[in-house]
DNA sequence: TAAGTATATAGTTATTTGCTTATATAAACA
DNA sequence: TGTTTATATAAGCAAATAACTATATACTTA
């Protein structure tokens, strides 16, 4: 079967922006489910700025897309990305990071915003 | 079949790595066939030294290996490293690059060194 | 052994990156 | 409308990166 395969150069980019903890995570979690920043913040216990800064970073290149919903804005993978086949290969083989988000349920800081 | 997976932190090092457009078509290239330096400086166009820091970089973590073949040495893909299997599920996504190599050949500049 | 060729390393520098703090914007609610 | 909460943006800074030049090392060959 005949693989669609992306241009070099663009891959070297979006390689690059996986190719950092805090956002592989991120796009490891979205992969399941979408995310809204708070819990980002929580999850990586770092500042707010920092984390809305990693989620442009891959906004900007279409790889997750945002939606507001009243004060919270959540973030989800863009699967319609002409990227998403590429990204999705390499997020596959990544083990499943869901137990961070079960550790906010437990802590109860996912329900105080999500 | 259970696929291994790769820690997530590890899987950022080795895609940071391969976000660099350079180190990504220079994989892509050992993918085929095992490289010179030289070979590399033509093709990239940079400076020997520039050369020799990305595959420092790629081999420090195993990625490829060094093979001395009298006064040249010869760069070949890693097939034993754990992070292998990542790699080339990578690799196998981009277009080839071997008419870097044809280009070279065709300007004989090739042979003059490998 | 001296000279030439291939590669590696060291040191320097400009650029990029990721974080921080401060501030702006947007929505919810009293 | 004023306050609170969530998020985004701007500005500043320290660390990392990737290039360069100069030099060292390794091998070949005259």
């Amino acid at each position: 079967m005949l693989q669609t395969s992306i241009e070099i150069n663009k891959a070297a980019i979006i390689l690059k922006l996986l190719g950092d903890n805090t956002r592989l995570t991120m796009m490891k979690l979205l992969d399941t489910q979408a995310c809204c920043v708070c819990e980002f913040v929580e999850i990586f216990q770092t500042s707010q700025p920092s984390i809305s800064q990693h989620l442009r970073k891959i906004k900007d290149i279409g790889l997750v897309r945002e939606e507001r919903k009243s004060q919270w804005v959540f973030y989800s993978l863009n699967k319609s990305s002409e990227y998403y086949p590429f990204i999705k290969s390499i997020l596959e083989q990544l083990p499943n990071q869901d137990e961070k988000l079960k550790e906010l349920d437990e802590k109860g800081s996912r329900i105080s915003c999500c």
